[in-house]
DNA sequence: TATTGTTATACTCTATAACTATA
DNA sequence: TATAGTTATAGAGTATAACAATA
């Protein structure tokens, strides 16, 4: 009684277009000088200056090892720095510098370039319902927009 | 103009949506004895008995040495077995054992699992409608049902 | 003692390249 | 020479555990 492409392949197919998006993602930040994680960390670092690395790591649903290699990337490259903070010398005070900032607008230009090559095949109403039903999945599960998900950040895969 | 969960971040969401599915489907796979890759390679030999490495590798979009690894791990589970070509010695013939096609009902079992917790917050109609859309997104991008994408799968990603 | 951040180490996944055997 | 498969090796990514500085 299904079709061959019907409601019982969604949950595969899901999985690939997701992969496709988070792939085309990957390609449109390589040449900002970003990785999907350190856009990741950037944006979170954005919303919130002076974050520590221990409540990034928490934001992230990472390690604090996994931090310090993610904020010494985004130190070298320039777009973030690592401040002692003076009332508690064992935290890092972490911000975007200036060229953070600039990195952050071409960012969300990547964003918006990916969600319209996706979302290309679709006309503007079907665009919609797609986003409708997709962020009701979204939320149902539990999903936070903060984790940049990759298959290798759900422990429970292994 | 946009809503802030409008169109403008499905491409986002669908990124980590497709990898909450691939994890569900991992952990769904995992006390059947199978990784995401195994049971993707399952699949094919279901489909085409008698396969060779190379021709796995193929429709994989996998290098020689990959495919190594992943038949060494499908027979040591019991699943396939490797049977040098006798009209050419070189090949080796890939075959589902008994426990194999097992493992393929089994696996099946998995998918429409996997399917149904994802769909789970939708009715039947939504389901349909996402299932049309997600299918025709996965058609125009030239997703490739045989090769089960991982973040890793694609090259340009690094 | 507890917490923040770091380093050392190891493990998984996967690719490249060199190699073996067959043709 | 060319092809199928294998092995050796290396790299990326990320986790665990030990450690140093600070509280």
């Amino acid at each position: 009684m299904n079709s061959p492409g019907g409601p019982e392949r969604t949950g595969f197919l899901l999985s690939q277009l997701g992969s496709f998006a988070a792939a085309r993602f990957a390609e449109l930040v390589k040449p900002l000088g970003l990785t999907p994680a350190m856009a990741g960390a950037l944006r979170i670092l954005a919303r919130s200056p002076g974050l520590s690395q221990r409540a990034l790591a928490d934001r992230l649903g990472a390690v604090p090892s996994r931090v310090v290699v993610l904020v010494d990337a985004l130190e070298a490259a320039g777009f973030v720095s690592r401040t002692r903070d003076p009332e508690d010398r064992r935290h890092h005070r972490l911000d975007l510098t200036d060229a953070g900032r600039a990195a952050m607008g071409r960012l969300r230009g990547a964003a918006e370039q990916q969600n319209a090559d996706l979302l290309a095949p679709l006309d503007a109403e079907e665009r919609a319902a797609l986003g409708t039903l997709v962020s009701r999945l979204a939320v149902a599960h539990g999903i936070d927009p903060d984790v940049h998900r990759g298959f290798a950040d759900h422990p429970e895969s292994r």
